[in-house]
DNA sequence: TATAAAGCTTCTAGTAACTGGAGGGTCAAT
DNA sequence: ATTGACCCTCCAGTTACTAGAAGCTTTATA
């Protein structure tokens, strides 16, 4: 199939297909004559592994990692579990930084009478 | 004084400095004879502004909006609080979906048993 | 006084992961 | 024959810096 199917099948922009070739992620499955990228099914399920993976926060690095993974039947669960885990971490780290700064701006922004006078805590407070 | 003493004192990077000079957001007060910037403390306070505004999240545009109410006096708090407003949703929007993707990934690394074995329903769910 | 270290300048390029557009070839249908 | 929908490559832009090169000036030391 050419890029286009792929893109629906995958749910993938075509730009994103042909990025992901340029970089060696997901490698088209051949060329026609013309030169047109032609995709197999086998590609399609990678382009999905991927969409899948990026869809939760995995770098475009760990997801590399994890596509050799997917096609590596000497996998040990262990290797795949460790990436994950760190992919946890980092968004417990994300959350927590987020937590501080939602907490704190929502009380500037309540205590901020929002009105047409000038004098403002969260500029009192950036200031 | 120089670019490095308004580093110290604004705790910013030189080079974020000077970044900063380039694109407009904080202009050096003026140049000495042989070219090097110098800063007064306005523009060291504005420094240390941009730097607690971009700590929270603002974006370098909203931070220019941030900073253009700091210097007028004829600004209102509403003016100031939307903008903080869309900051807030804008942090509330990302926790939610890092939740979602959390409480996801954590199952999936629960139930994998990361051992010497392939099977991995980290896999089975990106596969 | 010579020199070396530190500090300043500008300019270019790289980061992450795409996205948009230009310019141009190809293919299917009318 | 032509229109519209494909496809291709290459270049630039996005965000907010950061690193490094090449080359001044200033300051401190021997």
């Amino acid at each position: 199939m050419n890029i286009s199917d792929a893109a629906k099948k995958s749910e993938l922009p075509v730009k994103t297909i042909r990025y992901y070739a340029d970089i060696g992620l997901v490698k088209e499955t051949g060329r026609t004559a013309n030169g047109y990228r032609t995709y197999d099914e086998t590609a399609v399920k990678r382009l999905i592994f991927v969409r899948r993976s990026r869809e939760f926060g995995f770098s475009i690095s760990q997801t590399e990692e994890l596509l050799a993974l997917y096609s590596d039947e000497k996998r040990s669960s262990a290797e795949v579990k460790a990436i994950a885990q760190k992919r946890l971490l980092e968004i417990e780290t994300k959350q927590k930084e987020l937590e501080i700064l939602r907490k704190e701006l929502s009380n500037l922004v309540q205590s901020c009478h929002g009105d047409d006078r000038p004098n403002c805590p969260i500029m009192d407070y950036l200031g």
